[in-house]
DNA sequence: CGGTTAAGTCACCAACCGTTGACTTGGAGG
DNA sequence: CCTCCAAGTCAACGGTTGGTGACTTAACCG
């Protein structure tokens, strides 16, 4: 655990946007109170309003991430979905601002944009490469199979999703994805 | 529209229930308040309190609903896909209690865990019945493309999705449904 | 027509929230 | 050691919320 240097402003803020990724990821913006995660902190409310300004930019600092995806052009799309994946459980199980943004997305209007554009700019373009055709249509499908996993594992907790591996969801999950991206959708 | 009588007990619980299930469907529990729903109704917040005891309660009532789900054993595995997504987008279109749940699910344990409940004693049986093997994990995985559609659809309004029709999205997605019960692969 | 009772209203409470501004404290530099 | 400024505390505000209880009103019945 890393000394922390009292009276140190950066320091301060930088534990305050770790309680408040934490709070936001695990219980949502609403049900989260700045005298939470002052609390958490052990550090005075007026704290997080003097260094992040309001909660609202408090939430938008903490639920900022990015997917980072390598480009995938050129691969094979088993290959893709695999890859892809791969990196989406990085990021959930190792960034709360994910599941904070998601949590959040369910009940406000603005995250919900803030994650759709998040798909759009970030995700979309990476899917829609692989795509065969109608790019936009099969990253939307595989999106929704994405984030219907993302929901029941994490949120849901669904027994079976949880107890099974990175690996085997993979596996199970992998194909539909090549499938979305791949696969006839007119006959 | 039915004329309402005045200073009818029933009726006026009633429209508290479907102003409600409107309100927590569109906004969620946390960003709804009694006030709100009696202004819609036009009555005084205390009504609320009265026909109902406590906002909880009354969550819990405007977000009950039921699947009624057809026995679908002995149907081959297309059809029963098919069967079932015809289904939800009837539940998912036209009874707000869903889409309240679901929202609520994803920032509240008692709700993430109704919702679980509602799946495991209404949706995952009929889908075991029809899978080949490992009946709650296809149950699951099915499960997970379902949600991710009503979430993507319905609360993020990812565009190519909200643009689909019901027959599209079952062409679609009905194959993999199929897919997830009985592990054939695609062609 | 008058009275009884349920339906509906009103004022209010206690708790909690985000946010603010004045105050206090600690620690580094001269 | 003293000074000074940033870091941190404190008390309080205005507003909102779920919930309560006493009051008022309307409609049915004898």
């Amino acid at each position: 655990m890393p000394e922390i240097r009292r009276r140190s402003a950066p320091a301060t803020r930088a534990a305050i946007l770790d309680a408040a990724r934490v709070r936001f990821g695990a219980d949502g913006f609403d049900r989260v109170t700045i005298r939470d995660i002052a609390g958490d902190v052990g550090v005075d409310p007026a704290m997080v309003i003097r260094y992040f300004g309001s909660k609202d930019a408090l939430f938008a600092e903490a639920s900022a991430f990015d997917m980072e995806l390598p480009d995938l052009t050129g691969l094979a799309p088993e290959a893709v979905a695999d890859v892809l994946m791969v990196r989406f459980f990085d990021v959930w199980e190792d960034n709360a601002g994910f599941l904070s943004l998601m949590r959040a997305a369910a009940t406000s209007k603005v995250a919900a944009d803030k994650m759709l554009e998040l798909f759009s700019r970030q995700v979309a373009p990476v899917l829609g490469s692989a795509a065969v055709d109608r790019p936009a249509d099969r990253a939307a499908l595989v999106g929704s199979q994405i984030l219907g996993l993302a929901l029941s594992r994490y949120v849901l907790r669904v027994p079976p999703l949880v107890a099974m591996s990175q690996e085997e969801l993979r596996t199970l999950i992998g194909p539909v994805i090549t499938h979305y991206l791949t696969g006839k959708v007119f006959e």
